[in-house]
DNA sequence: AAATAAATATCGTGA
DNA sequence: TCACGATGTTTATTT
């Protein structure tokens, strides 16, 4: 871990070209910042945190919220040089065009790091996860439920679930892992219309835990239907669904107090 | 601006708790992560870059990719304490209830930053942008044409322009920033069917730079229409509508190189 | 490469 | 507070 305390531009530039793409770089100083590609942006003079990752990944950090106020995704190219007595670093992206441009005014903090880190984020509840979940316990869906595809290609995009009702009935079912709302309750649509033009008689879901009221209203004006799902009741079978290295959350890490 | 390196757990926890929810803490250290909330997660021990911002967000980043591994949002509450001669960072958030925990393992740098920044970001390119224009030059959507209104509730969502035609059709247009695919025709779709079912004679146009071929059939398949827009050719209009302060960024900072 | 949809999406606005 | 839609969304997946 390298590190600089208010170095003067040139010294902070001689760092940044010894670092940059190598480590992950921070930058505290006060800067302006300027972008050009998708759009364009301005902002004016302030104290900022910057990140520069080996990969092309630049953000810049406020002291407040959980978005960057610039940032740059991987792939960019950085360079660093004094201009007018300044530090200037930029990043540049192609596909599409961007750049972005910051002037420090003062530099506060330079550090260089080389984090180790082999691990992957292993992750449960996403809506790959209920669909995984549906296809072993299609009850879920409705009793005598039974499932004869998953993510099918329709010339529309994929349909989470497809299956059969009780009585042989097809049916389409659209999961989401949040609460649904109207443009939810429309992928659903534009999938049950596909399919009723090709074979006719097709039922729609909606499975979801818990519907807009809007879209809950949008669907049985036009013959679907809506399921609801509780993750509580549901994660406790994901997790005997799942592998086993993915099973390790339960029991050792509670959930927090629904209460507060 | 304080600092720590490689701390002892206690020193550590006493530095956190001093500067939690007052400064913009990162600490930098080998650890595990846990997350449960709206989902579960959990990260095998590696080296990460955790920044704790006053507001009550959190982020962990590794060395790539610009989304945090583990994150959460502003309003969380932190806590730090020795756990079996580990530091553990607890970050708590309500509404959902969301809970992450990081073990450190090695604590290998603490920083606390008190940043002074008042500016706002200055952002041009938007679809609201896009509709300012559109409003002032009226003739891009096509000759003739006339706005009524912007963002008129019709009760399924605001639609982004209304107006009526050369021949005193009324006339419904989406707008898009970025190239428009299946979603924002049905969003089109939406607004144009509940007119139509209101007032009858609607037409329906999704203006964006660019409509991918399947929103194009589906659109035109219900009787939509598309226009494309440039926003190279529309932007220095743009800096003609937009007031002074948001007009600087034409002269001074050119794009990039396309050809790069 | 383009398109399609998910995301622990986040964020702002308006009812 | 809730719902809805934009975002310089990012990201993974599939065609």
């Amino acid at each position: 871990m390298r590190s600089l305390t208010a170095p003067d531009p040139e010294a902070a530039v001689a760092f940044l070209k010894a670092e940059l793409h190598r480590s992950l770089v921070q930058v505290v100083g006060l800067c302006e910042v300027r972008y050009q590609g998708r759009a364009q942006s301005s902002l004016s003079l302030g104290e900022r945190l910057i990140l520069l990752k080996p990969d092309g990944t630049l953000l810049v950090h406020t002291a407040r919220k959980i978005k960057p106020v610039n940032w740059q995704p991987p792939g960019a190219r950085f360079s660093a040089a004094v201009e007018e007595g300044r530090v200037v670093l930029t990043s540049q992206r192609g596909e599409p065009a961007e750049l972005v441009r910051i002037a420090l005014h003062e530099t506060q903090a330079l550090l260089a790091l080389r984090l180790k880190d082999d691990e992957a984020l292993s992750l449960v509840g996403t809506e790959a996860d209920l669909g995984k979940l549906l296809v072993k316990h299609p009850h879920l869906v409705e009793p005598g439920f039974q499932v004869t595809g998953r993510e099918r290609a329709n010339g529309r995009g994929p349909m989470d679930l497809v299956g059969l009702d009780a009585k042989g009935v097809r049916v389409v079912v659209e999961l989401k892992r949040r609460p649904a709302g109207l443009n939810d309750a429309e992928q659903l649509r534009r999938y049950v219309e596909r399919e009723r033009a090709a074979k006719g008689d097709v039922r729609g879901i909606l499975l979801a835990p818990g519907v807009s009221d809007a879209a809950r209203r949008y669907l049985q004006e036009r013959g679907m239907e809506v399921r609801e799902v509780d993750w509580d009741k549901v994660l406790p079978l994901l997790h005997q669904v799942l592998p086993a290295g993915q099973r390790t959350l339960d029991a050792r890490f509670p959930p927090p107090d629904r209460g507060a």
